[in-house]
DNA sequence: TCTGGGGTCCTAGGACCC
DNA sequence: TCTGGGGTCCTAGGACCC
């Protein structure tokens, strides 16, 4: 039994936030802007049919906005994030299951809905009564079909802003519509590379082999492949994932051209980063440093330094991090040679994140050739120290001891005493 | 000491998404 | 002159272990 997935998401999102406050807007061209008020990333319709593109900078279209009088806004992620947030509320009167895939997407679950084209077309009329945003429903057995009927109901004023394809034969029907890069997972370089083996459309790629899929992409093609032929790879999630890591990065107009410049920048960004930490409520377990130069400019000579370190023990303390921004800094400078390179972006990501309640409080440091004393030790950790005690080591090398301590007789031939203990 | 297979970790980087 | 920011997932290759 096949189920039924629907995503529902927002038309220039950002632009129909700012127009629920602002009549005026309404069927003028307008365009949101980047942080940094850098490029345009959400344009009206009447702005894309000016030709401004996605991403397009701001200098560069200085021109269209003069002549058109094209209204500019700065971003506000605060409103936007009220505005997706009640539209959210809306969706959860009319399905138990909501997923929310970013600000402006759910993926919500439509099973067991007599008639599922009228819930969806009476879903869409409540958000824009109650909230005022227009959004368009896809409805398929996967979430990379429903992203198929999603996009052709966009393009396709006709269907009134929804579309179901539950049937195979819409599918068989629609899917010769859609061109491959469009696909959800396609981006431009497997777009490229499906062109050039003849594969235009969704339909060709329904019918792609998936032994070549894999090898032309890996398992991510693969995937989409299964989901184009209705087979869900994709799980449906109603419930809210950890967050996994978090980053600061920006880019700089003037280049940095020192250590001491792009460091500032960077302690800047880790500074900020520790206070997202903390008001998440939220410790860190590995931190990694970034600066790069200017990829628009292939002429000029091209540098891009990363590392990584661990965060012992786990904290979100601006000192602690940026002590180890520092290190993590200085071993990813090109040495000697930094003279040669203008810097114009820099950034810390911050990784393994945990609740501060959970953090361990007593850490050993196991160096990877000290594993077997770590696990013949292991029982002796935990007696004395409960489930407060982290032993570094990731779930992989702690499964390894585990199958090992099945498989042999333990001798505890190391003491505790002797494991060292970072705190 | 040499040989080899099977396995994991770590790091860097690629690709994609909104 | 001026070209976003914040995420996730996957892979390759070297190091290391038994």
């Amino acid at each position: 039994m096949k189920r039924p997935i629907a995503i529902s998401d927002s038309a220039n999102f950002y632009v129909s936030a700012e127009r629920i406050f602002d009549p005026s807007l309404k069927n003028v061209p307008v365009i949101v802007l980047s942080n940094n008020d850098g490029c345009a990333v959400a344009r009206s319709d009447e702005a894309k049919a000016l030709g401004i593109k996605m991403g397009e900078p701001l200098h560069l279209i200085q021109d269209k906005i003069k002549a058109h009088g094209v209204r500019v806004f700065s971003s506000n992620y605060t409103l936007y994030g009220d505005i997706s947030r009640r539209v959210v509320e809306v969706y959860e009167d009319f399905t138990p299951n909501v997923e929310i895939y970013s600000i402006d997407e759910c993926f919500l679950d439509f099973s067991g809905f007599k008639n599922r084209d009228t819930h969806a077309r009476t879903m869409r009329r409540e958000v824009l009564l109650r909230i005022g945003v227009p959004v368009r429903i896809g409805i398929a057995p996967t979430k990379t079909l429903a992203k198929c009927a999603n996009d052709i109901a966009k393009k396709n004023p006709i269907f009134g802003g929804v579309l179901d394809i539950m049937e195979d034969t819409l599918v068989d029907w629609f899917l010769p519509m859609v061109p491959v890069g469009d696909i959800w997972g396609i981006g431009r370089k497997t777009n490229a590379k499906l062109q050039k083996l003849g594969i235009h459309t969704a339909a060709d790629l329904r019918a792609m082999p998936t032994k070549q899929a894999r090898a032309v992409g890996s398992v991510v093609l693969e995937r989409t492949v299964l989901e184009l032929q209705g087979e869900p790879c994709i799980a449906f999630g109603d419930v809210e994932p950890q967050r996994k890591g978090m980053a600061v990065t920006r880019s700089s107009g003037q280049p940095m051209m020192d250590f001491d410049t792009v460091f500032q920048a960077v302690s800047a960004h880790v500074t900020r980063a520790a206070e997202k930490l903390r008001q998440h409520g939220l410790v860190a377990g590995t931190l990694t440093v970034f600066f790069h130069t200017n990829r628009h400019r292939p002429d000029k000579p091209q540098y891009a330094g990363s590392r990584s370190t661990r965060i012992v023990p786990m904290s979100s303390d601006t000192f602690d991090l940026v002590q180890a921004a520092r290190r993590c800094a200085e071993s990813a400078w090109p040495k000697g040679q930094g003279a040669k390179f203008g810097f114009t972006k820099a950034g810390v990501m911050l990784d393994d994140l945990l609740p501060i309640e959970d953090r361990p409080r007593t850490l050993f440091d196991v160096p990877r050739t000290n594993e077997n004393a770590a696990m013949l030790a292991l029982d002796q950790i935990n007696d004395r120290f409960g489930k407060k005690t982290m032993v570094l080591a990731s779930e992989g090398v702690k499964r390894t001891w585990q199958h090992r301590a099945e498989h042999r007789s333990p001798r505890y031939t190391t003491r505790l005493a002797d494991l060292p203990v970072v705190r």
